[in-house]
DNA sequence: CTCCGAACGGACGATTGCGTCCACCTGAGA
DNA sequence: TCTCAGGTGGACGCAATCGTCCGTTCGGAG
């Protein structure tokens, strides 16, 4: 009974300040990671949070732990997006939807390109096994879309990794409205699809070769 | 004349053994920042270097100073390519030549990108000179191109700077042999000549959705 | 050969971020 | 209201990197 008791304290048996306070780390993590970087410290995190740094290692062990927690719902989108995309009729307005939601969100949530990069190393088998569903979903969109004849015939899958790679580059260095962003991806969908003349591009940015953004180095985790 | 004789010293006014080993230190940066990323210890440079911190400090008092020292030969060269492309009597051809060369050189040499983009922020009037300069030229080449209407019309000089950014991006992140630089070159590529059909491609990398490449937050330099 | 000062290497103090420990506080069941 | 398990915050010890200081070494002029 005692499990019991203490089980039911609260909400889901954990305490209202407690479930409070995750929420409010999870609201500052984001806003942090995206005016810093997903390398900020985790004492900024938690100062903007309000709460001790021992309170955020509670609920987040590690900064990875922190960085998917924060990004959980971000990822969820993608996955549905595919699902989205799958359910067009079109298979090439599917697959352009995918890549635009994607790169979309990859926009609007700064900081979280890099988290979805990242690749959830390890991770939990479940987590590995929703990532490789993801990778035959997607490639069933491909092929589905190459047989329509709307896409090239010579796309691969392995193309969408270099794409959100590039372009996560991009957002991340860009404290830009998404223009860059925007043109970017439209050039490489027009490349995308099977032998068409241009089409109308959104507006250039104004980047000059002198240009601010200063790329640091990315030194391999390890 | 005590000013004539220590200028007279030795070869440029510096000791033999101090250009030796400015040489050495340039060296190391180079093969240090390919390995760890532009962000590496500076005492990880002076021991592959073979000499002490101090003496890296004294040679170049700043990481920056450092950098824009190991990739002045790159600069040169992409400085180099831009006459070249414009010496090309092909407009198109020239243009093309420009973008293979940049992205070829940060292809190889890793750690470069970063530092190209690092823009030389404040640097001497020379340098910013010879910036706005390469600006002008790059915009001409660009104008030369559209004219002879192998460049599509709605291509902005501003774009050259996505293109590298993207691709800066994916050179530094992967460990690769090239096969998604070049990919994606092709790409932009194919969407920057007016109107055209597919072309063939290089071949895709080998890239999966849940692949390794762990892009690193990019906390903005301040 | 002798001597001077430029160049050298390594130690050092300062700064910054990480993750843990511990004493105090509080929500909520009895 | 009372009680206490669980939650909380901040101080702390540790590690990495930075940039400087200082005693020593060595190139090269006379």
């Amino acid at each position: 009974m005692t499990a019991e008791s203490s089980r039911i304290t609260a909400r889901g048996g954990v305490r209202a300040d407690a479930r409070r306070n995750r929420e409010r780390v999870l609201v500052a993590a984001r806003a942090v990671f995206a005016e810093h970087g997903i390398d900020a410290p985790m004492a900024t995190v938690a100062r903007r949070a309000g709460v001790g740094v021992a309170t955020l290692y509670r609920h987040f062990p590690t900064r990875d732990a922190l960085v998917r927690g924060a990004f959980a719902q971000q990822t969820e989108t993608c996955v549905r997006a595919l699902a989205e995309a799958l359910a067009v009729p079109d298979p090439w307005q599917g697959f352009q939807h995918l890549v635009e939601t994607v790169c979309a969100l990859q926009r609007e949530e700064r900081g979280f390109p890099a988290a979805f990069l990242a690749a959830f190393p390890e991770s939990t088998s479940e987590h590995a096994r929703s990532r490789q569903r993801a990778e035959r979903d997607f490639t069933t969109l491909v092929r589905r879309a190459q047989a329509s004849g709307a896409l090239r015939a010579d796309f691969h899958p392995s193309d969408l990794a270099v794409v959100l790679l590039a372009h996560c580059a991009l957002v991340t260095a860009l404290p830009d409205d998404g223009a860059a962003s925007r043109r970017l991806v439209a050039y490489l969908l027009q490349s995308f699809r099977a032998g068409t003349a241009n089409e109308p591009l959104p507006p250039p940015t104004a980047l000059t070769l002198r240009s601010l953004p200063i790329a640091a180095g990315n030194p391999r985790r390890q």
